[in-house]
DNA sequence: CGCCCATATCGAAAGTATCCAATATGACTG
DNA sequence: CAGTCATATTGGATACTTTCGATATGGGCG
C-alpha cells in the first residue's frame, strides 16, 4: 500500500484480464525483473564484452602482460583504435596498467573475465548446436 | 612462410626493438588474439547482455515463462519497446516463443544463461570491492 | 463477417559506439 | 634541450542502438 496505488494507473488492459488481483501481480512482477541500477552496473560489464576486438584484446592477454604495440599488433589494428579499446576494458574494470619508461603494460585485472567469456561461448556453441540438429 | 610473408609489412616499429624476429612473434600474437569470426559470434551474445532492459526481462524469465504483458508490467515500458527488446533476445537465442491463442509467451531457451549473468555480477561485485579497499 | 484484443513490425528521432588520422603528452637519449 | 619514441587523447565522420507512436497482423468472439 506504498507505492503500488500510484503505479496501479499504467498497468496493461490485458493484466486485468489475466489476473483477479493485477496490482499485486504486477507488485511480482516488478520484483522479479529487478532493480535497474543493478541491471546498469551489469549490461555496462557486458557492453565492454560485446565488441570483438576487446575480446581478442583480453584473450591476447590470456597468457600475461602485453604492451600496446604487441597488442597493436595481435589484432592488426591502428594504434589509435587500439588505445581507445584499451581505455574501454580500463574504464570497465578488466584491465590494468603497468608503465615502464615509456612502455605501457596492459594485463587482466581479474582471471574470472576468462571464464565468463568461456562460459558465453559455450552459450553461443550450443544455440548454434540446436539450430543444426 | 604463408601469410606471414604479406603481414610483416605492417608491423608497428616497436615490435622490432623488442623482438629478434618480430615476424614471427607477431604470428604468435595473431593466434594468442584468436579468430576474429569467433569472438564476433561472442560479442553477439554479450551485445545481447548489454542492455538493462534485456537483463531485467531474463531476469523476470527466470521463475518461468511470461506472456507479454507481464513482461511489460515487470519493466513498466511502452509494448512496442518490450517487445523489440523481446525480439532482440529472440535473435540471440536467448530466448523462445509459444503461441496460445493471441497469447505469447516467452521463455529462456538455456538456463545456462542465468549462470553467465550471475557470474558477470560476481565480477563487476569485485571490481567495487576492489576500488573501496 | 466485423470488431476487439494481444502482439509484432515499421519508421523516424535521438542517442551512442566505432574507427582512425592528426595531434598531444611524457619519457628516454644523444 | 632537441629529437625521437611509445602511447594517449581529440575530433569528426559514419554506423549502429534505443525508444516509442503509429500501424499492421492474426486470432477469437459475437
Amino acid at each position: 500500500m506504498t507505492e503500488s496505488a500510484e503505479s496501479t494507473a499504467e498497468l496493461p488492459d490485458s493484466l486485468h484480464r489475466l489476473y483477479d488481483d493485477p496490482a499485486d501481480a504486477a507488485t511480482t512482477l516488478r520484483e522479479r525483473a529487478g532493480d535497474d541500477s543493478v541491471a546498469e552496473q551489469v549490461g555496462c560489464l557486458f557492453a565492454a564484452l560485446s565488441n570483438p576486438q576487446r575480446l581478442r584484446l583480453l584473450w591476447a592477454l590470456r597468457d600475461g602482460e602485453c604492451c600496446v604495440c604487441e597488442l597493436q599488433t595481435a589484432l592488426d589494428a591502428p594504434q589509435s583504435t587500439v588505445a581507445s579499446h584499451l581505455r574501454c576494458l580500463t574504464e570497465a574494470g578488466l584491465v590494468s596498467t603497468r608503465k615502464d619508461g615509456k612502455w605501457s603494460y596492459y594485463r587482466a585485472t581479474d582471471p574470472a573475465v576468462f571464464e565468463l567469456i568461456d562460459d558465453a561461448m559455450a552459450v553461443a556453441d550450443t544455440q548454434d548446436t540446436e539450430g543444426e540438429k
